[in-house]
DNA sequence: TAAATAGTGTCTGTCAGACAGTATTAG
DNA sequence: CTAATACTGTCTGACAGACACTATTTA
């Protein structure tokens, strides 16, 4: 029996359906402070939001207007969940080629007031310069860079501050237990410029101490030396260049790396 | 500004919607293969499909007749995915109160000859025993358990090979970097019944030499060793058993586990 | 020369994993 | 006693992390 018979005679009508499926994004980045000549960065793990606009494209009252939210927007037929959030950022922000990763699905009924809305959530890692030209559109009357240790006092909108919970805590985890960590990175790092990465979301001391990290970056299997390539961009002394290379990073509670 | 005003004038028809919002789930379970007296187990890890009816509930030709599938669902309006896919499979397989997790969505345009159909995949877990009871019900001619080995030459429906595929590389992951093995074992088990467990998804030395995991077991976090508890179900000289505690694991690529 | 960052030398303790040997029990 | 599983003894090498020390450069 083939499925055009089946067709012909299916319902779609049958199940009642969701109102409106989106996209929501959460985008972080990572900004340097106190730079300052020879100096190794110090940074801070920043989240992008938008403040909804009082009235809508066409003049009328928003929803959840004037309140701080993830950059998202509806899903098109034609398209799936993670292409809309590559699109969106990129009418967003401007930004295109970079790491985003789907990390939930936000479903509870009544979580939107306009009805029964699914969204899926993405997180984007943009590097610090990339963001130089964002800029408030139609739907959003600004845009800003929030510090993740202050940006949930905000009065955010919808169920974002879950969102936005969750969205901290992955970004917090895949830091340390995958690479992503050189998506915040130029292609070729010092070990402080990494470390101070790993520093926005840790403080463990085999990390914190320079020794420590100098020594290990050099045992790690998804690091490596670019021989004779140095920088003074950190200091004085010509420190040693490092760049990430693809390599399978096994990552099991029961036995020790290798 | 209230909500209350903008939602009076809000359009909810103003996007296309979706034609369906699904929740598919992967169910794995271990059976012990090889089970005699004083004997440890030696297990296989299998996955459940339900064959497709050729007919629905209504007598007419189904969707994808004949081919095998996940179970599932559609999403009521008034429940999350997650809880859809609990309570599908209480209904499938009449099993409750199992470990169940969300893993992916699949929206791609064209996945479903139906419309536009959202599935949020999911796998559970659950023991051996309690599947005992399943049977087809109207919308399957028949459910069976498949060796993750060999469900990728079925005829499958829909996008259902590529969300196994995903099932079972999340699953194969999971059991190794968090404590989801204890969800196939009893409360109490030996240092041989987790060894068998974890042998289903890796054959490293560590953990199939019997002396080094007999050893491993003791210095692991999140296992404790129930102190003058023994049996003899897996070998005639009485052996240990331990249970899973709740440790936090520390995951890291950057150092060392403790 | 001072100050600052980037390393290296070295020591200590821990621990993984290999291998061999011992312990316990049913039949 | 034998066979089978469950361990323990012991050794080796690696390695993490601490701490002190050295190296390199600018101003």
């Amino acid at each position: 029996m083939s499925n055009e018979q089946a067709l012909e005679q299916y319902d779609v009508k049958k199940y009642r359906t969701p109102d409106g499926y989106t996209s929501d994004i959460a985008i972080f980045t990572i900004i340097s402070t106190h730079t300052e000549a020879f100096k190794p960065p110090s940074m801070d793990l920043k989240i992008m939001l938008i403040q909804r606009s009082m009235v809508d494209s066409e003049g009328r009252p928003n929803i959840e207007a004037g309140k701080w939210a993830l950059p998202g927007g509806f899903v098109d037929p034609n398209e799936t969940a993670f292409q809309s959030a590559i699109r969106e950022l990129r009418e967003e922000t401007g930004v295109d080629h970079i790491h985003l990763e789907h990390f939930g699905v936000y479903d509870k009924p009544g979580r939107d007031p306009r009805g029964w809305i699914i969204s899926n959530a993405h997180y984007a890692i943009v590097p610090e310069h990339q963001l130089a030209g964002r800029q408030a559109n139609d739907d959003a009357s600004a845009v800003e860079l929030f510090s993740v240790k202050d940006v949930l006092e905000l009065d955010l909108a919808f169920d974002h501050e879950g969102i936005i919970k969750d969205a901290i805590s992955i970004i917090q985890q895949k830091l340390l237990s995958t690479t992503v960590a050189r998506e915040f990175l130029p292609e070729h790092f010092t070990y402080s410029e990494l470390q101070a990465v790993l520093l926005t979301v840790t403080n463990d001391s085999a990390i914190a101490s320079d020794a420590s990290f100098a020594r290990k970056i050099k045992s790690l299997p998804f690091i490596q030396e670019i021989s004779g390539q140095k920088t003074t961009r950190t200091s004085k002394k010509p420190t040693q260049l490092y760049r990430f290379v693809d390599a399978e990073v096994n990552n099991t509670i029961y036995h020790a790396k290798k």
